[in-house]
DNA sequence: TGGTATCACTTGACATTTCAAGCAATAGGG
DNA sequence: CCCTATTGCTTGAAATGTCAAGTGATACCA
């Protein structure tokens, strides 16, 4: 197969489809793993994990939606959703801001809170266990550069991480 | 915050965090951004599309539902409702083995066949936009070291490609 | 052979996500 | 001020994925 040419060939060479098919192995895989470990120990899918530990690290366990839209890298709409899930559970209430009210802010409730402090642990343990201990301390950061390079490409407007 | 012990301690480092978050954001958005230029110029998911694709590189255009299911890292549920999908657009036919009629092939048709091959360019294209341009040629082999390492500890079973 | 176990899916019910409106609050002209 | 546009979110319906149970075919063992 000709390139059509220098710079942009049509197809992936050997090694970046070997490339391309591992991405897409832990694409899929590695989600429904963190998904299992925390359905297991908390009952909890990691996307709501991941949305009641962002509230966790909060100055007040408080995040605006759109805020948090951003640093879990959802739509609004899937957040309101989850959001609702999560409020009839107690781990999660909704208030409208006080100054401006529009905008929506999820706090998480003592019960939200403790939650996520019992499963901390367990998930980063399981963090390290499929991922870090598969990457030598040597090469964290050129893997976080390339990830990060990715994410500056798919999502141009920039990832937004809340300050702790 | 004190380490459990000097191998893994309880935390992630800051530096950890970062590629942690980092991946996060890979892992949730990419999907999304190859489903959104397949979805606009074939009218196919990006699952609906592997699972084509890994067809199209087939002797006969077949896998065995179970075979596929390896290489797409799918349950053979999701799977079957896929097929069932495709097969009502034209796009597979599905067809019970000779030799052992517990199994499944699925058949790739002309009208899937060619849908992929006026897709493969522009999908290709996407990923080595939004991938391959993040990363150097000479990090491509130690990143696929990375993610199979991932892989292996995520489905130590091992992740299957169909032979070309 | 006959009976059970296993395999390779398929199916239907349920949960989740996405998509397209919709709604209330605010901002920005004229 | 008022009128429209925009923002920030919510909602309901449709698409999609997951889970558990079911089905038919084959393997295995007595």
């Amino acid at each position: 197969m000709a390139e059509a040419n220098g710079s942009a060939p049509e197809w992936l060479s050997e090694e970046e489809r070997s490339l391309w098919l591992a991405m897409n192995g832990v694409l899929t895989r590695l989600p429904q793993a963190l998904d299992a470990q925390l359905e297991r120990d908390g009952g909890l899918s990691y996307f709501e994990y991941l949305f009641m530990a962002m509230l966790s690290e909060q100055e007040h366990r408080t995040l605006q939606m759109s805020e948090l839209a951003a640093c879990t890298n959802a739509s609004l709409s899937r957040l309101s959703h989850v959001a609702r899930r999560l409020e009839a559970r107690g781990y999660v209430r909704r208030e409208a801001d006080a100054t401006d009210r529009r905008c929506t802010n999820a706090v998480l409730t003592e019960d939200g809170f403790a939650a996520v402090v019992a499963l901390a642990p367990l998930h980063v343990a399981e963090v390290r266990r499929l991922v870090f201990e598969a990457i030598s301390p040597d090469a964290v950061l050129p893997l976080t550069r390339v990830l990060e390079g990715i994410m500056d490409i798919v999502d141009p407007s920039g990832h937004v991480e809340p300050g702790r």
